[in-house]
DNA sequence: CGATTCGATCGAATCGATTCGACCCGACGC
DNA sequence: GCGTCGGGTCGAATCGATTCGATCGAATCG
């Protein structure tokens, strides 16, 4: 019995008599042997099985977030599908060679980063370099790398204007962090143009196409009610007269840190302050339904994940666009004392507690 | 030039003349080499620098819950350190056996199955006959298999101790999942032989050795605040006299479950129902503290991230126990109409709304 | 000045499977 | 009866790096 029969066998390719296949598999017994080893075999076909999937920052703050869990899932549902193993790449913010050294020395079919991250990666020059297939929803930007994209700019400023449309002309901007180390606080201009963030800046471009470039922009330093919850008291935490009406968080998990907020300071929802997010994610204990901008995660974490099946298989893959849709619920109303909508506007009036 | 020099310029190993080390690195960006394929220098050396992180059920599942997220950071700080990557791996209920196919053609230095889990396991046969370590805390249950262990039923007898201590006499139980398929509703006698998660297990044996083996137990379908709500309505949606006047919860978020239900039943906690959890995990938006019985996550994921360090190294490794305690929070007080704690204990009144 | 040692480099074996081409032999067709 | 076809099996090359031992020259030591 020659090793290449045996090799036969295992991977039930070839054909083989069903005496010497029994033959084989006794001898396997006998010898305690547990399969072709992985390795040897990966080399000399030149495939692995394995997807790095990269994650910026620590795995703690992906898994906080709810949209990046559903993204993630729907990523190991297709690769799962596809007979794939996820690699786990968590790569630290201050120092993101780090998963470049990691990375170097573990064998992948294709490498995706799923959630919103640095325009520029270094991950990228190395793992291109090795020709391994790149996807992304987002970030990072760069031609080899095929992206599953939702149109952040366009997406914001659709429910923008559904906020203008209701009346609100004092409306105010929360946005993600724009990079790495962000603190909770005002945004400059050049905040913004420095943004290293690409889906928060290309939001905040969204934002100010229709709310205009004088409205005032707040950034939490993290994406979580609480980073929400203190970001908003800056807008907030001041007389009704010189409060916004309205505020637009760039996720939901922000906009449920304002409503926290504004109910902590006694502003109601949606009467004396109406309030958006983005994602359309569940927050159980939160009691409105948030008017947001709904981008189903676990369809977007699919798209990537056929991305890279086609990218492995060596089809051409390139940019896909990403639909999403406004979603109005009971966080969005027209702001306190404001006209009939038909009626021109009168001056805000500055009545509230 | 050699492939042998060139080889000891890349590990850094062998001494090299600067001067071959340019010229070897030279020829490398002409012919861009990015480096050493790692699968052949993995096979040549016998390890991947890869640990499997096995977790049963959708990756969804295990996400939802804080506990398992912290285990799961603990672990990949610990492997990270150690300059090793997760291989992520989703068991799934309903066919354990593809994982078994999965991990068949990957290649990797140890297995860790950080979650409950199922008793028994086939990965466990698969992997122990290719020689690969494994780590647990908790299931499964093998000796083969190095486990960080809590006292799952000791740790449930000291919070069931101090709920008796309080003044308790009808005490109901809620259990997480017994075995896969487990629907939310009461738990017999035979289920309890028959369970096959043995933390659940085990938990519920501890309670039982205080509370005794008559105490009511529900078991929720799910490891979610829905199912320990849903589940706590089998105990308290009835009139006051024919209700537990204590719940204690496997789970913190099950016994945030429990909150909800009382809060939507109008019953007081703690005034009228002592709410006991386990794990000790944040829940921001509970209005009370749990008294639960706190399991420090992100330290039995670094335990077991140690454990694989020193397997792979080839050093012994073996069981080693993991210590919890008991944390008295505001959701635990004597029961309505309790005699003071030194007397006798009177009959229980039942005079609750 | 000869012997030893050390630094630098190279050859060749090795890790363990896959796979192409060759080979053998029984069965079938003409 | 001879040629052909094809199922079944095996040899040997290949994937790409690591590493032990050998080799060679120069420097050091006695």
């Amino acid at each position: 019995m020659s090793t290449s029969t045996a090799s036969l066998v295992f991977s039930g390719k070839g054909p083989v008599a069903s005496a010497t296949a029994d033959r084989v598999r006794a001898a396997a017994g006998a010898l305690a042997y547990a399969g072709p080893d992985p390795l040897a075999s990966s080399l000399r076909q030149g495939r692995v099985g394995t997807v790095a999937v990269v994650v910026e920052g620590p795995l703690r703050y992906a898994f906080h977030d709810p949209f990046a869990l559903a993204v993630l899932d729907g990523l190991a549902e297709e690769l799962d599908a596809a007979g794939r193993s996820m690699l786990l790449v968590a790569q630290p913010l201050d120092d993101p060679e780090r998963a470049v050294a990691q990375l170097a020395t573990q064998a992948v079919d294709a490498a995706v980063f799923p959630l919103c991250g640095h325009r520029d990666n270094p991950l990228v020059g190395h793992l291109r370099a090795r020709g391994i297939p790149l996807v992304a929803g987002g970030a990072p930007l760069h031609p080899d790398v095929a992206h599953v994209l939702t149109d952040e700019s366009a997406a914001m400023a659709l429910v923008t204007r559904h906020v203008v449309d209701l009346g609100h002309s004092r409306i105010a901007h929360l946005t993600m962090p724009l990079r790495p180390s962000s603190v909770t606080g005002w945004v400059t201009d050049e905040d913004v143009r420095e943004a290293v963030y690409p889906d928060a800046a290309g939001r905040v471009a969204g934002f100010r196409s229709i709310a205009g470039d004088d409205a005032p922009i707040v950034q939490a330093h993290d994406l979580t009610v609480e980073a929400g919850d203190a970001a908003a008291r800056l807008l907030l935490d001041r007389p009704a007269g010189d409060r916004p009406t309205a505020v637009v968080a760039q996720a939901d998990l922000l906009a449920a840190g304002v409503v926290r907020a504004a109910e902590s300071l006694s502003i109601r929802v949606p009467e004396d302050l109406t309030v958006t997010g983005f994602d359309g994610v569940e927050i159980p204990w939160l009691d409105h339904v948030l008017t947001t901008v709904v981008q189903p995660g676990a369809e977007k974490g699919r798209r990537m994940g056929r991305l890279v099946r086609r990218a492995i298989e060596g089809r051409p893959v390139g940019d896909e666009p990403f639909e999403v849709r406004l979603s109005v619920g009971t966080t969005s109303a027209p702001p306190p004392c404001a006209p009939p909508l038909s009626a021109p506007r009168g001056p805000v009036a500055a009545t509230e507690t």
